[in-house]
RNA sequence: GGCCUGGUAGAGUAAUGGUUAACUCGUCGCCCUUUCAAGGCGAAGAUUACGGGUUCGACCCCCGUCCGGGCUACCA
């Protein structure tokens, strides 16, 4: 159902608040809210300080009735019923029970602002009406939303209506404890998707924070809504650990059918305008092969893009980190250039080829083949970095890897 | 301040009164090796916040203390 707004819901709320105030449920008042409030700023008084600190007004004069109002000058709030308790069912703290005492008479329609014939309904009436009106069973939300759930409890009765289960789960807490803000960097999930964590793996990840299912940890989707019971929820705050984050994300990487993996991989490509319509076409077995070459070394989705740029381009930069420690030998210009030719001569493009020439060359000139490997992967795909050679090679084509060496050759020959 | 709620290695969790407190991430080491990951093997890391009590026996039940978090709006 839906997406609903609750902005086009309003007369609704506001009808309720006005059937709650004629019942007596609910009554009228003008109070100004710093007044009602009992904020701690009202009461720090010394009186207040002597004893138990600062009182709060739950109850004012407006509840015996004040002539003259309605809901063109007035809120109107609940009128919490003296003494007794309110109960609710919390599918994960257990049942619940709060002296009324310790309940406010809250707001549900707030007074209008000049021009307005009404005011806007709060959260508390909004919530409330709008679940019984769509019959919803459970709700289930942040454990910050217990402490007002009497509220909507004693709201549900007023309008004869049965409370729904509860079922408040922890929160998520930054590394300092405190609850996850922006001032701990990204909190939506718009930030991490354009971070690159697939969409699995961050549901994963936050599905087990606050549950789990015995040792359980790389779970499907399809799985975790499987598995999933309210009773496994735990009542303790989660503190947000990225390193695990990124350790769900690699696993999705690397586990995943490949086919389901390509779409995510092609909108990076397209993002960072790298993408060929044929990958999805004549050349898409092309593209998966890479693509499961790459992906045993990826830990997001933009590596794909940024170190993974040569498989998908041919204009990339020689990392000057990989120059340096691969390029050492003075005699690589001239060994590269060898290779190049063996390279191009070669009856046939396979792994075994590539690898025979590529380790003959080193043995010819006296040089650990290793050098040699190390030397043409930053050539080729000018990363230290990078899937084993001789497949690399059969992804990029002969044609690429030889003009590769030969621009290698020239760099080097410049220096 | 008041009310609510939680506290098991650095992080996420398990063990729902009964052998040396288990698993995952992270950390460290080894193996694999053509770079780097992944993977495999192993290690370090916890007086279960602290103090009492109940019990033959407590992470688990009770009380207190400390610490954390939430709420305390005419915000959601």
């Amino acid at each position: 159902e839906g997406p609903y707004f609750q902005s086009q819901r309003l007369d609704l709320h506001r009808d309720a608040a006005l059937k709650l105030a004629v019942s007596g449920a609910a009554y009228y008042c003008d109070c100004p809210p710093e007044k009602y409030a009992g904020g701690d700023a009202v009461e720090e008084t010394e009186d207040a300080k002597k004893e138990q600190g600062p009182r709060r007004i739950t109850r004012c004069a407006c509840r015996e009735g004040k002539p003259g109002l309605s809901a063109e000058s007035a809120a109107i709030r609940f009128r919490v019923p003296l003494g007794g308790v309110t109960r609710f069912q919390d599918a994960v703290f257990g049942p619940r029970e709060v002296s009324n005492d310790e309940i406010e008479d809250f707001v549900m329609l707030r007074s209008p602002k000049v021009g307005q014939t009404h005011g806007g309904p709060t959260y508390q009436l909004s919530v409330v009406v709008d679940d019984i009106d769509m019959r919803i069973t459970h709700v289930i939300r942040g454990s910050d939303h217990i402490s007002n759930t009497p509220k909507q409890a004693l709201l549900y009765l007023a309008l004869g209506a049965t409370p729904p289960i509860f079922a408040h789960v922890p929160l998520i807490l930054g590394p300092d404890r405190t609850r996850l803000s922006k001032r701990h960097g990204a909190t939506s999930v718009g930030s991490y998707r354009d971070e690159g964590f697939l969409p699995e793996a961050f549901r994963n990840f936050l599905a087990l924070l606050g549950w789990s299912i015995g040792d359980a940890e790389f779970m499907r989707t399809a799985e975790i809504i499987e598995k999933f019971s309210l009773e496994g929820v735990s009542r303790t705050n989660a503190v947000f650990d990225r390193p695990k984050l990124e350790w769900f994300n690699v696993q999705y990487l690397q586990k995943l059918p490949i086919d389901e993996l390509l779409p995510f991989i092609q909108g990076e490509l397209e993002r960072a305008k790298l993408w060929q319509p044929e990958w999805a076409g004549e050349k898409r077995e092309w593209f998966s092969k890479t693509v499961d070459l790459l992906r045993p070394r990826t830990r997001l989705l933009p590596d794909f893009a940024t170190w993974s740029r040569a498989f998908f381009s041919d204009t990339f930069e020689i990392d000057p980190a990989a120059r340096e420690k691969f390029w050492k030998d003075e005699r690589l210009g001239g060994m590269l250039g060898k290779l190049a030719d063996a390279l191009a001569a070669l009856p046939e493009w396979n792994h075994d080829a590539c690898d025979h020439t590529l380790r003959e060359l080193a043995a010819a000139e006296g040089v650990k083949a290793g050098v040699l490997i190390n030397a043409t992967r930053v050539a080729i795909v000018g990363q230290a970095v990078a899937p084993p050679l001789f497949e690399t090679m059969l992804v990029l084509g002969r044609d690429r890897v030889v003009n590769r060496l030969r621009v290698a050759v020239e760099i080097l020959a410049s220096h």
